[in-house]
DNA sequence: ATCATGATGCTG
DNA sequence: AGCATCATGATT
């Protein structure tokens, strides 16, 4: 692993959704702390494309809340959930269309005790209650990374100096295989196999995480 | 392991 | 009204 993550291009994030979903897998999620750079692997994530997708935020078009998705590639987008959490997600191609993907979980790679603090904080238990995997989940990751709108909605996720960044990752190991299924929690356009994962890896939450 | 429930506030 | 969720507690 490089002592400095390099930040992907602005160009990965320009193909469509489904496909940059999938290409995330085994790249990483970054975050600047005052104990270093901590990372995070990406192991499951899912594709939300649009105008074409009835369980895309961007579906009905441009409104205040979910603008970045139809400006350029590369950006933060960050909504508030359920009156508690927040999902993150990354916008995809050019400026005008849509698309995005939603990180579901991560494996924590560097400072780890720093992520496990932070994730214990926001939800308000002790860390020694949290499991290994205490990155799985869309809003788990986000307590761990201290993702929230007001502070990292609309930010460049391409740029090390935004704190928050995505780079290039270790890939897969051997072994590991990527599966595919309808993403989790919705009503409108289940079938849709828009959600992309390690098959069985222990950082993507049961039961979710063998069922196709 | 699975399942049900309630917390909680922004959105259009 | 509904929501791209989570922690908890009951149950097998």
């Amino acid at each position: 692993m490089p002592a400095l993550p390099k930040p992907l291009p602005r160009s990965f994030f320009e193909p469509s959704a489904r496909q940059v979903a999938r290409s995330l897998l085994g790249q990483l999620l970054c975050r600047r702390t005052e104990a270093g750079i901590a990372t995070a692997r990406i192991v499951e994530a899912e594709a939300y494309l649009g105008l074409d997708d009835p369980a895309a935020h961007s579906y009905k078009g441009p409104t205040e809340r979910n603008a970045v998705l139809f400006g350029p590639p590369g950006h933060a987008y960050v909504y508030f959930i359920y009156g508690r959490y927040f999902c993150f997600n990354v916008s995809c191609q050019p400026a005008g269309k849509a698309g995005c993907v939603l990180f579901r979980a991560v494996e924590p790679i560097a400072n780890k005790d720093w992520l496990r603090r932070q994730r214990a904080i926001a939800a308000g238990i002790s860390p020694d209650k949290l499991s290994e995997n205490f990155a799985s989940g869309p809003s788990r990751l986000c307590q761990a990374f201290g993702i929230t709108r007001p502070e990292h909605n609309g930010l460049d996720l391409t740029k090390r100096d935004s704190g928050l960044f995505l780079a290039e990752g270790p890939g897969l190991s051997r072994g590991e295989k990527v599966a595919t299924g309808p993403r989790i929690g919705i009503k409108d356009n289940r079938e849709a196999p828009l959600r992309f994962f390690l098959l069985a890896h222990p950082h993507v939450s049961p039961p979710h995480n063998s069922r196709l």
